[in-house]
DNA sequence: GCTTTGTGCGTGTACGTACCCGAAAGTAGT
DNA sequence: ACTACTTTCGGGTACGTACACGCACAAAGC
């Protein structure tokens, strides 16, 4: 069934061969360490490059016991919304791929609603010796302050979900937010006739909003820039159901011409909860996130369309941009961007987060 | 930065230790090899599921230098569709992972134009010892013909982008083509008029037909079931640019009505080409496959969908699949659908195949 | 009684790399 | 020339598993 073939002759030990010098010390080169003269290392680099020498990661990682500790700081999950649960999928499934390349995945949560658990979950991060943080970095004042001190320590981070642009990470794995927004209004533009008027649905308990919806809105108000007066805006900062439906129904009310809902978030849940009870049929309805709540209206046919960005890849891709990076010094890209995902009722169930 | 700790404290030392007995009898356990007493064999299996020992595969795999020889079979590139291009990066990239471990990938190509050519690159395939195979079964006979001596040698073997679920495969990784055309219509059916028609275009030189075509425009017709009088259809068997131009402005002139059309193939950007020089703007287009020069057509605005199923994925999934089974022992999926993604302007710049 | 055959099991080496430890060679100071 | 020290390097072992080899013992055959 398996047939045996002697496979890479040329390791360390041809090297050495070559070289006319031990093991050792082509080690050392390859490891960059010292006690070994300038001339044998010059010497042994250049057998390395005519070899074109690959170690042998398998060997590599079996003989160095070595552990690489990652960790992620991400919003606990909440009643609110699953989606850092999925979020979180996505890092246990890294981790059962690279465990026994000798990766640990530390956690550390802090709570969305509140500024402060930010730092404080930080810090307890920060307690232990890290090599790689993964982080989605919501509060942007706190995000900044802990990268900092990371970059202090030479420690790299990732981030997910949204991009803070100006910090020096090493990666940023999500959604490219703008454009998800003009997307959207682009799709919904095809849905309705052109005297139709869409209503824009922010929901959050923050006053001053939350960056990633409000970049969301703004790609949305981009496609129609020439007509904006096709959109009205109702914020929800409340987000107990009854204030939401108030606020929507208010708005359809004032405004017969509304023939589409565009909300913001993974809230669109609410909406469509609102929508049917109010027998409200004919409205189309669009908003974020392939959660289990969303896709129960999207097969009711309450939610027309789902715009998703797959938080489960975005966080394995994350941590194995870290691994990558760290054990095989492979160089990683700068901006990783999620497909831009439509998600309907026919194709729902072969959508993977 | 990285933590020394020790880890693994049970591997075959600690059962052989417990159990007892060497090393050599605990892996002759293991692997199931002859040479056990009963009584000891099902000592050793007790304190193997009391550790829930896992094996180390890093060490397994660099002690046995066993390789791993896997086949694809699949249609050569042509000039008339780069799709196949396409699959084959996603094999480069198991293949580049997964090399390490001691897996080899032999190609196999065949004529998409020649029944016949299939066979014989079959046959090409049977000479040398293979553990796994990798195939697109577009000819359902010859490829009947050759699982059934694949099953004889024993030797697995994962169908990509068309099912054939009569054979006994390992598993099938791809699209589920009826759903994906459903999708496409229900798509369409937001996007034109309730009185307007839609033309479907099958490019195919086999006048039979090919199956997975047909599946989608099934699919597609399903949704306009109660009223199929919408869907107009034209087969353009010939492939070549006139005759498709020819038929196409035939059956445009002929209805009126026409506002859209979808075409069951990669061969969507014929039609673009076509609508562009006739100065047809006012008809939604629709297609499949994310190729270069159906994207061209997309930013130009020509093409207003497309539908996509990650052919690369398909290929890397495909492969990975006998990988786990092989060599992982791991249970996989008998079926794995693609996602049936949406492609337009405005997201297509974040898309991977 | 002897050899032969087979079963059950342990010893030992190998995979390719990492790294400890100590040897040898070189340098400097007295 | 001696000690004291540094630099440069090689020997050897370990990582956890695979498997060739061979040994001990028992049953069977003469």
């Amino acid at each position: 069934m398996k047939a045996k073939q002697p496979e890479q002759p040329n390791g360390v030990k041809e090297i050495a061969r070559r070289a006319k010098v031990s093991i050792a010390t082509v080690d050392r080169v390859i490891h960059n360490r010292p006690g070994v003269s300038a001339k044998t290392r010059t010497k042994i680099e250049k057998i390395i490059q005519e070899l074109n020498y690959q170690p042998n990661i398998i060997a590599s990682r079996l003989a160095s016991r070595k552990v690489l500790n990652l960790a992620i700081l991400i919003p606990a999950k909440s009643i609110e919304t699953e989606y850092w649960e999925i979020l979180l999928a996505g890092v246990l499934q890294a981790e059962e791929e690279i465990r026994q390349m000798g990766v640990r995945i530390h956690r550390y949560f802090y709570d969305f609603n509140d500024r402060s658990s930010f730092p404080k979950a930080a810090k307890q991060l920060l307690k232990n010796e890290v090599d790689g943080v993964l982080l989605a970095p919501l509060f942007i004042e706190e995000a900044t302050d802990f990268c900092g001190q990371l970059q202090e320590k030479n420690v790299p981070f990732v981030f997910i979900n949204s991009d803070l642009p100006g910090l020096d990470s090493l990666s940023y794995v999500g959604p490219e937010l703008f454009r998800s927004g003009y997307l959207a209004a682009h799709l919904m533009s095809y849905c309705i006739g052109l005297k139709d008027k869409i209503l824009v649905v922010n929901m959050t308990k923050q006053k001053e909003g939350i960056h990633p919806l409000l970049r969301k809105e703004e790609g949305f108000r981009e496609y129609f820039g020439e007509k904006p007066s096709r959109i009205v805006k109702t914020d929800a900062l409340e987000t107990s159901d009854d204030t939401v439906e108030r606020k929507v129904a208010a708005a359809l009310a004032a405004d017969p011409a509304i023939k589409a809902i565009f909300v913001t978030s993974s809230r669109v849940h609410n909406i469509a909860r609102y929508l049917e009870t109010a027998g409200k049929n004919g409205i189309l309805l669009m908003g974020y996130d392939f959660l289990p709540e969303n896709v129960a209206w999207l097969q009711k046919g309450m939610i027309d369309f789902l715009i998703c960005q797959k938080p489960q890849e975005q966080a394995y891709r994350g941590i194995m941009t870290l691994y990558q990076h760290l054990v095989l010094g492979i160089a990683v890209e700068k901006e990783h961007f999620m497909p831009i995902d439509i998600i309907t009722r026919e194709n729902h169930m072969y959508y993977k987060n």
